[in-house]
DNA sequence: ATGATATCGCAACACAGTTGCATTGATTGT
DNA sequence: ACAATCAATGCAACTGTGTTGCGATATCAT
């Protein structure tokens, strides 16, 4: 885990006024390292040899989330995956899932939220809140 | 339960080859009976009373799914829930999903496959099989 | 009616995630 | 630098969804 990664990790932690505990300062590090979206597993497999306890890292994870410094992304395998909140994702993103490894990464933003509204009408008297777009097909990998 | 549902989830059964066994027909004609999506434990629920096992009831939401005459609709509070295919939801389509009560729907046939897959571009070498669209919000009984 | 076998019911399991509580340790004030 | 505070951790036990293996049962073709 390179340097920059940990004091990064640090100083986000810091900025949001919590404690800047080894588990969360590594756990935050490990997901800036990170380019696609990974679980809850993955993490603590990662993590395997230094000392975390897995209700610690679902707690961290869930704080980090909060605090919005880490994003949840939901999955059709019911499994959590977890990406850091990079400027190009703070706005409402679409997922990709390979339907073959099951890499999940974040695309682009894109201006959705508005233009699919439009696509589809929503039954008289719902209202609209937000928009989870996620695109399956097979990464470079996979193809 | 009328019995055009019963009849009904009956026939299609048989038209699969398969066999049209108690848990199956009664299952069936249930799902038929909702305009809504709802979870297996919501079905066991409705089935109380009637003998019918856990394990039975997953196999058949699988075996009805496996066989296209229901879908299984994912959500991000990690639960599968099912719905009937009607003719109008045959092709790709989006899901309405009520952040206060969790009331799931789906939503009409919208050529958004071809339309959002434009919306957005896949990084290089990646291809695209399917999207998945959930809007969420709050349904006319929660606004 | 009967036999082949698809389906069911039960028990046991796997895995994600949560809660309560005693202990530990990061920060703050002195 | 040190003690006090209380946020955060580790552990144990639990909940809920979904799966697997296997013997028992019920459906359907004959």
């Amino acid at each position: 885990m390179p340097n920059t990664y940990v004091s990064a990790a640090e100083a986000m932690i810091r900025k949001e006024g919590g404690r800047a505990t080894d588990s969360r300062v590594r756990i935050l590090a490990l997901l800036l390292a990170e380019d696609q979206a990974i679980t809850h597993r993955e993490i603590e497999t990662r993590m395997s040899g230094q000392q975390l306890d897995r209700v610690t890292l679902y707690r961290v994870l869930q704080w980090l989330a909060d605090r919005g410094l880490i994003h949840k992304i939901s999955s059709d395998d019911h499994v959590w995956r977890f990406h850091v909140n990079h400027a190009a994702y703070a706005h409402q993103h679409a997922h990709f899932k390979c339907t073959n490894c099951a890499k999940v990464v974040c695309l682009e933003d894109l201006a959705s939220g508005r233009q699919s509204e439009r696509l589809l009408t929503l039954p008289a008297g719902y209202r609209f809140q937000a928009i989870e777009l996620t695109i399956k097909g097979l990464c470079a990998k996979c193809v």
